[in-house]
RNA sequence: UGGGGUGUAGCCAAGCGGUAAGGCAGCGGGUUUUGAUCCCGUCAUGCGAAGGUUCGAAUCCUUCCACCCCAGCCA
């Protein structure tokens, strides 16, 4: 008999499930629901960021698991601070990050009508009120955290008074903020939610979806949980900070005649270090100019990570990978990093790019001579269309891959010594010429003949291994390198602004690269490693007609750069 | 000092009374025409702290501590 060791715990290799997953098995194993419907709830105020990515990924992934449906729906509810320009930019975002919402896009404000017939059952039940206090005395009545609320004096006027009253505000009889509609529960609770919350209030305001239809807009807690059972949503997932509204959000489904009673659960947002993503800091990057618009590479938008060359697959794995928990937690942007590495890595074809040149002449390589190479598409895989590599008497390598002298630990090319053309020769340096200033401009080195392909005969193998352009054939272009915006873990903790803390170096250009030519052919968006460098991605909105501009994705891992610092 | 939450490695995170998964980062080594990738090894006598129950506790009980959220007619 095998001896085998028995155990029933999940293997290595399967990923454990995370509690929403179990809660959603539990409720379709005990017939709790039949189907699966879960929402992505957007206020259409701002642009999508990784954090909604988190969100995103949960909300849609669910649905996906569980063979139910995730809606798409704008929470609209405050036309002050809403526009259409976010609702098409975050329906961008979220067919980019592939996934597929059910049906037609909703939005909250469809159920406007509804949901004021609603409020209308609350105040004949009793159960709701206009209130004439303003807002600031509103404040006062409401009490602290320690000291319970005080009832309103207009909290019994009679049913009809507040029918009359209320109609009154829907008409626009009344001045924003001389009054609003209040859920009658209990000044005294403990949970500062349930004094008495507005339901409504005036704004006279256009409203981006409904026009001038109304003057009077329900809050968030009247429509969020009402627009779930409206949609038929069976579990309402939002953020922790939402846990001290869930009785209220009950309190409606219990109080009004829904259509379904859908329930909400909470989970921790996500937090990046070296990140900011608070809409109002985001905001304030981008309106005092510190960064190019909501979508500069450097902005953890998902538009900005798009066009930072940040791909689906990469950022679906990082919220895989991060887990979802009701912790709060604050994830090493290196995982970030190492998702996309891993994403580029696989997938994204090779190409030679040099960023700060340096001329080489091959001193016994014939004048007139062009050989041509082919060099594949990808070192690991076989299905890559390979390219052609032009090679002349005149090269460019980085300035950072020759030294006149160096130690055994720098595997470049060195006066004296050899080193591999990547999928080419193997030169040796001979010389380096240099201007009056003693910069060196120029390399002599000869050819091993042979070497292609293969270790010099005479068995004195290079040391390394360095990439390369043709000087009479590449593409001049432009790169953008960009690093980290914020040089503090925690940007803004303690009582520092943190626009402190940005990089001064998070934005590097460079306007003299040299790239092979069959990146003629790039696409915004689609990247390239450029090997030893790292990935890139060609810029839509800075690359002109004839003048390519690549914004670097991510560096390699560097191993070099821990060595060469320690000496 | 009211209410609601959360504490497992530098970071994320499994674990649900039977003797601390996995990933990221780090460290050491191997392969390599990318100092990349890949591969191997290493990394918690310890689960916020202290007591208690138990043959046995990260898991149960008690007390304490720390941190997060709530006093918008924002979401």
């Amino acid at each position: 008999m095998s001896d085998t060791p028995h155990t029933d715990k999940p293997s290595a290799t399967e990923k454990p499930s995370h509690f929403l997953q179990n809660i959603l098995k539990r409720d379709l194993d005990e017939g709790q629901v039949t189907s699966i419907t879960t929402r992505f709830p957007p206020e259409p105020n701002g642009y999508l960021h990784i954090g909604h990515a988190k969100s995103i990924c949960l909300n849609f992934g669910l649905a996906e698991q569980f063979g139910g449906q995730c809606n798409l729906r704008f929470d609209d509810t405050n036309p002050e601070k809403e526009s259409d320009e976010f609702v098409e930019s975050i329906k961008r975002d979220v067919t980019w990050l592939g996934f597929e919402w059910a049906g037609d896009i909703r939005f909250t404000s469809d159920y406007f009508d509804t949901l004021h017939e609603w409020a209308l059952e609350l105040i004949r039940a009793g159960k709701a009120y206009v209130c004439d206090l303003s807002p600031d005395q509103a404040r006062e009545y409401r009490g602290t955290l320690t000291e319970p609320g005080r009832n309103s004096p207009y909290r019994d006027r009679s049913v009809d008074e507040n029918l009359a009253l209320f109609e009154k505000m829907r008409a626009g009889e009344f001045a924003e903020g001389q009054c609003s509609l209040r859920a009658k529960i209990d000044m005294a609770a403990p949970n500062i939610n349930l004094r008495d919350p507005v339901i409504y209030r005036i704004k006279k305001v256009r409203h981006h979806h409904t026009g001038d239809k109304w003057c009077i807009y329900p809050s968030y807690d009247f429509a969020h949980g009402q627009s779930d059972a409206i949609e038929g949503i069976t579990h309402s997932i939002c953020t922790l900070e939402f846990e001290d509204h869930r009785p209220l959000y009950e309190w409606f489904i219990a109080n009004l005649p829904v259509p379904a009673e859908p329930k909400q659960y909470e989970f921790a947002r996500l937090n990046v270090n070296y990140t900011v993503t608070s809409k109002r800091k985001l905001r304030q990057l981008v309106d005092e100019g510190h960064v190019d618009g909501w979508n500069d590479p450097r902005m953890p938008t998902i538009s900005g990570m798009r066009r930072r060359g940040y791909t689906p697959a990469a950022l679906r794995n990082f919220c895989e990978r991060i887990g979802v928990t009701r912790s709060d937690s604050v994830v090493d942007v290196g995982m970030l990093e190492y998702c996309v590495r891993d994403d580029l890595d696989k997938n994204a074809p090779r190409a030679m790019c040099v960023l700060r040149p340096l001329k080489v002449t091959l001193t016994n390589y014939p004048e007139d001579k062009i050989e041509t190479f082919v060099a594949p598409g990808h070192p690991n895989r076989d299905d890559f269309a390979t390219r052609e590599l032009p090679f002349s008497r005149t090269l460019y390598i980085d300035v950072e891959d020759f030294r006149e002298e160096a130690n055994k630990k720098y595997k470049r090319l060195v006066i004296g010594k050899r080193v591999r053309l990547r999928n080419a020769y193997v030169i040796e340096a001979e010389d380096c010429v240099k201007d009056a200033d003693g910069n060196i401009i120029e390399v002599l080195a000869r050819v091993i003949e042979n070497t292609v392909g293969c270790d010099p005969e005479d068995g004195v193998k290079p040391k390394g291994v360095i990439h390369w352009v043709c000087g009479s054939n590449h593409i001049p272009c432009d790169v953008r390198l960009y690093d980290r915006l914020f040089i503090e873990a925690n940007p803004g903790s303690g009582d520092t602004d943190f626009l402190q803390a940005i990089n001064p170096e998070s934005l590097q250009l460079l306007n003299n690269c040299m790239a092979e030519p069959s990146l003629v052919d790039a696409k915004p968006e689609s990247a390239y490693q450029f090997e030893r460098e790292g990935y890139f991605c060609l810029d839509e909105h800075y690359s002109e007609q004839g003048r390519a501009v690549f914004n670097r994705t991510i560096s390699l891992r560097d191993s070099w750069a821990k060595i060469s610092q320690q000496h």
